[in-house]
DNA sequence: GCTTGACCCTGTAGTGACTACAGGCCTCAG
DNA sequence: CTGAGGCCTGTAGTCACTACAGGGTCAAGC
C-alpha cells in the first residue's frame, strides 16, 4: 500500500489545503505536475503527499513561497551543505523577532489608548486624539 | 502660515509616505481629492496633512484601511458616541494579542529547529527533517 | 440506461495595501 | 531655453491565495 493513488481532493484533505491551493502550488512550480487519469484527473502518489506536507509545514512556520522553493531545492540535493538551510531559517527567525517586537510596541500603545478612553463622545476620545495630529478638521 | 500649500511630494515626505500611496489613498476614498493648480498639480493644505498623518499612524498601529475608514467617519462626526471607536480599537487589540502569541509559538519552534542543527550536510539536517514527513523523496 | 450530485478540469479575476512603470506634461534653476 | 526633476494618468505587478464561470467525469441509486 505504498503506491496508493490520490485525487486532488484526497491530497488536499490529508494536508489541510484547499484544492485550488494545490493547483496554485503546481502552477507556481512548488509541487511537480502529477500524471493524469484517462479522464484527465490529477493522480498523486506518496511523494507528492510528502512534498505538499513539507510545503504546508513550512508555510505554517511562516516561510515565504520563495524561501520554501529554496528549502525544497536544498532538500532535494541531500548531499549539499546545510549552511544555506540554516541561513534561511535564521533570517526568518530574525524577521519573526522583529515582528514580535513591533507588535508588542503596538499592543502597549493600544493598551494605553484604550485604558485612557473613559469618554462618551468622540470629541473627548483619546483614541482619536492619539491618532490625530495637532487638530483634526480635514477639509 | 496656516494656509501653506503643499505638493504631493511635500505631503508624502512629511508623512513618510510614497507619492503613489498618497494617490492610492485618494482613489480609495480615504483622503479627499484636493484642489488643483493651473498646471493640474494636486494642492494640499494642513487639513490634508492632518488626515494623512492620521491614516499613517493608524496603519502603523496595524489598522486595516476599512477600519481606518470607520475611524475617520467617526472622527469626522465628533458628537458621536465614542463606544464604536473603543470597539474597533479593542477588536484590534485582540487581533494583535493573537498575532503575538502565534509568533511567539512560531519563534519557539524555529529556535528549537535551529539549535538542533549542528550538521554539515542536508541529509542530516534537522531543519529539513522537521519540515519533512516520514521520508522525503518527491517524484 | 439515465439521472443526480459530488467531484474534477481550465482559465480568469478578485483580495489588501500598496508598488512600479510607461508615456507624457509642468516647473524652475542655471 | 534647456534639462532635470517633479507631477499627471492609467495599467499592471506583488504575495499567497481564493472564488468563480463554464464545462467534463464518475459512481450510486432508481
Amino acid at each position: 500500500m505504498n503506491a496508493k493513488i490520490l485525487t486532488i481532493g484526497h491530497l488536499a484533505r490529508e494536508t489541510g489545503t484547499k484544492v485550488e491551493t494545490v493547483r496554485f502550488y503546481e502552477k507556481s512550480g512548488l509541487l511537480p505536475a502529477p500524471s493524469r487519469t484517462e479522464g484527465n484527473y490529477r493522480s498523486y502518489d506518496q511523494a507528492h503527499l510528502n512534498r505538499l506536507s513539507f510545503i504546508r509545514r513550512a508555510r505554517d512556520l511562516g516561510f515565504s513561497l520563495d524561501q520554501i522553493r529554496a528549502l525544497l531545492a536544498l532538500s532535494d540535493d541531500r548531499s549539499q551543505s546545510c549552511a544555506s538551510v540554516d541561513t534561511i531559517a535564521k533570517q526568518h527567525r530574525e524577521e519573526v523577532e522583529r515582528k514580535i517586537a513591533d507588535l508588542q510596541a503596538l499592543k502597549a500603545e493600544l493598551d494605553r489608548v484604550i485604558d485612557d478612553c473613559g469618554c462618551n463622545i468622540v470629541a473627548d476620545c483619546r483614541i482619536i486624539d492619539t491618532l490625530s495630529p495637532r487638530q483634526n478638521t480635514p477639509a
